[in-house]
DNA sequence: AACGGGCTCAACCGCTCTATT
DNA sequence: AAATAGAGCGGTTGAGCCCGT
């Protein structure tokens, strides 16, 4: 299989961009054949141009032909690139096959500058379409640390106690933690949310690292509406507390809901070996940050050393087993890059 | 207004793959 | 089976544009 010489490298043949004389040349001698090209090396000659045939078929494919959709790519189009490129990889021929109009060299430059920096942004690998290890990963722990007020004080205390949460997903996993000592353990598992379940929340880059490096395949798989609430209920310390979810009720939590969020998530009667839930009195309305504090520090403490005291798993790819979810981070992403 | 740095994307380069001889 | 021709693919480049200083 010898390379065969490029009529490219031939002297005279002109290169750079096309001019619209050459595009319409293009096009009117491959309209004339009624759209099919027999031989893109003898096009140029037949067509009078002074180009390779190469350069031709590239300013065809890539340009000139009719079915091409210009414009900007769409959500769901850029959440399908993802998608089949975690399956494929940069098989960008391959991938346009599945979007109608675009053109590999577009999916692929697209890809390059702007989905790219965006997954790097957003802690995650473009080519392994993994999480980025700890070492890599951008210390939303120390940055919060640096602004304490970005996180419930309860937390950035705690943080500090442990040396600092380096990672969003052992950020994650601590608020997971602080959850479940609050509950006693009944909501074990299902603090982090889900993208689609939590996509407002992401009204900051701390907030969608949190939610993309903990998100789906990560610590825990779902987010139920009572933890949502928690979750809120937490956020409601921060200064960066994010638009409520539209099943939310918005603003903050008030006793009542808060009794009403442990009633419900207290162990179901019956269940063995569960701690009983810490007395509802613990959580205050959100207008008290230092009682919540207070009466959450010495079960969160414990948490933390917990935390320590077990290795770190990191999980694994980021799932792609539906369309929405990417769509949903995506959208959640609009911070400019 | 001028300059410089960053970004975008059309186009090129060089390699591989497939069909043909 | 080997050589050749041609097309296609993925990586890279660079001109032009935009934006901040």
């Amino acid at each position: 299989m010898g390379r065969s010489p490029c009529c490219c490298h031939d002297a005279g043949v002109k290169k750079g961009p096309w001019t619209e004389e050459e595009d319409r040349t293009l096009v009117e001698h491959i309209q004339r054949h009624g759209g099919h090209v027999g031989s893109w090396r003898n096009l140029p000659k037949a067509a009078g141009l002074n180009r390779c045939g190469k350069s031709c078929r590239l300013r065809w494919t890539n340009y000139l032909r009719p079915d091409i959709k210009r414009g900007n790519f769409t959500g769901d189009e850029e959440a399908l690139i993802i998608r089949l490129h975690a399956e494929l990889g940069n098989k960008w021929s391959t991938i346009a096959t599945h979007l109608d109009g675009r053109t590999d060299n577009e999916i692929k430059n697209y890809w390059n500058t702007h989905i790219r920096k965006k997954l790097l942004r957003m802690r995650i690998d473009p080519v392994t379409h993994q999480r980025l290890p700890p070492d890599d990963v951008l210390s939303l722990g120390g940055a919060l640390a640096a602004s304490p007020a970005g996180l419930p004080e309860v937390l950035v205390s705690a943080a500090a106690s442990l040396g600092g949460l380096n990672t969003a997903l052992m950020q994650a996993q601590a608020l997971q933690l602080l959850l479940q000592a609050i509950t006693g353990g009944a909501a074990a598992g299902s603090l982090v949310p889900s993208a689609s379940s939590f996509n407002s929340a992401s009204s900051s880059a701390a907030a969608d690292d949190a939610i993309l490096c903990a998100g789906r395949g990560g610590v825990v798989p779902s987010f139920g509406h009572q933890d949502h609430q928690m979750m809120n209920l937490l956020l409601s310390h921060a200064s960066y507390t994010p638009p409520r979810p539209a099943d939310c009720h918005g603003g903050n939590i008030i006793a009542s809901e808060v009794q009403q969020l442990m009633n419900a998530s207290a162990p179901v009667a019956g269940a063995t070996a569960e701690p009983p839930p810490p007395p509802a009195a613990a959580l205050v309305p959100a207008s008290c940050p230092e009682e919540v504090a207070s009466a959450a520090d010495r079960p969160v403490h414990q948490a933390f050393a917990d935390l320590l005291s077990e290795p770190i798993e990191m999980p694994g790819m980021c799932s792609l087993e539906d369309d929405l979810f990417w769509r949903d981070i995506l959208e959640s992403s609009s911070l400019p890059l």
